[in-house]
Formats: C-alpha cells, sequence, structure tokens
DNA sequence: TGCCTATTTGGCTAAATTGCCAATTGATCT
DNA sequence: AGATCAATTGGCAATTTAGCCAAATAGGCA
C-alpha cells in the first residue's frame, strides 16, 4: 500500500472511526431526529457535560455534525444525513451474525 | 441513558468500529471486488502478516466478514454487501467538509 | 457589575489499541 | 518423518483514547 492509498484509507477510516463509539453513536442517532444543544444530549446520556463536548469535537472534526451558537447555547445537527444508511447496514450485519450464530447459513 | 440501551449502542459502534482503522478499510474494500486469502491482502498491505490476521480477527468478530479454509490458506469475504454504502456516504462527508472550507456553505 | 447557566479546554489516570517479533499450529509435498 | 508455506496466537512496548474534575470562556439577566 503505497502512501497516498494510505492516506486515502487514513482520511475515510478517521470519518468512520469518529462514529464508532457507543456515545457518539447515540448522538449521531439522536440528532438524526434533528438538532440537540449541548445540555439536551448531556441529559439523555448521563456523563459529565465535557465529556459530551469533547465527543461532539471528534464528530465536528470528521466532519459528521456542525454546529450553530444560538444564545448561551450551542446547538448541533448533522451535515449530511446519509450517516442514517450506516445504521441500517449494520443492522443487516448483526442480523446474519444471529442467522450464522443458529447456522441457518 | 439506561442500560439496554446502551448496550445496543455498544453493539452497534463495534461493528462500526471494526471498520474504523484504515488497513481494516482497505481489506473490506478489498474484498468488495471478491474474496481474497490472507497472504494476498498481506502483499496488498504490506505489513506483518499477524498484523494483517489480527485486522481480519477483528473484521471476523464484528460479524462484516467471513472466513473459509480452504488446503493451507484462508479466504475472507464480505457476509455483506451493504457495507460498501459506508464507502459512499464517506465520500458525501469528505465533499462536504471540503465546500465548508471553501466557504461555499 | 456580578451572578448564573452553557460550553469548552487543560490535565491527569486508567484502559484500549496497534504493530512487531517469536513461537505455534496445520496443511502440503518429497 | 522432515521441510516448507500459510495463518494464528502470545507477548510486549509505544501510542491513543476515554472520562472525570477543575478551571476558563462567554452569554444573559438582575
Amino acid at each position: 500500500m503505497n502512501r497516498k492509498t494510505r492516506e486515502k484509507f487514513e482520511a475515510r477510516a478517521r470519518i468512520i472511526k469518529s462514529m464508532g463509539h457507543p456515545t457518539r453513536l447515540f448522538i449521531v442517532d439522536e440528532l438524526s431526529r434533528g438538532e440537540r444543544c449541548v445540555c439536551e444530549l448531556t441529559d439523555m446520556i448521563g456523563a459529565d457535560v465535557s465529556t459530551v463536548s469533547k465527543h461532539l469535537t471528534v464528530l465536528r472534526h470528521s466532519g459528521i455534525v456542525q454546529d450553530e451558537k444560538r444564545g448561551s447555547q450551542v446547538f448541533y445537527s448533522l451535515t449530511v444525513p446519509c450517516v442514517l444508511n450506516f445504521f441500517d447496514c449494520v443492522e443487516s450485519v448483526l442480523k446474519a451474525r444471529i442467522k450464522k450464530q443458529m447456522g441457518m447459513i
């Protein structure tokens, strides 16, 4: 794998990786239903605000979410709706895995 | 976030996370063109066989790939084709990011 | 101005990840 | 059986990640 190819996959892996954490995946799922402020997300998640804020920073840096400051609050939303396709596919993987475990394949 | 919800997102995040590494993403991309043995993948990637083997174990455990032993070789293939949708979406995220950087949004 | 709320940043520790080498296992071939 | 190739596993050091607390920053309001 040459340098250019490696860089290409590194850039793409970083985006996927940013969703590869339960809390961040929860955030993406929640934002798929509309924008949310940090305080709302923090309440739902039940972790320290600073922790949630850092997770949001990861998602923002990867380009999956964007933020908008309004008053004293910061609202986050998805930049691209297609990330929801991920969920459907993940379900397929889970289903296939269960089928295999049951010896149906 | 209650226990059940957390577990749900943990299971899904584990699948996504397994693709969140340049080498493993490369493997998924390569397998989208057909099954490959460990030795072929190792040649392409240019890392130690043991490293590649461990990456394949991660992907296998998450259910994204399956293995089949034939003779002295082990062939890997995708279990579910939809993982390719990930690539399209990742491209969209990258494009949106570039647009934003250029001040077009 | 001073207080309160919302959010981010710094710092620190614990845990997880990665990649290499060495050793092991398993199949093939002579 | 012995040699060889393919792949996995164990072990270890270096790096990265996660989450909490404390501190800093910023807006809104009395």
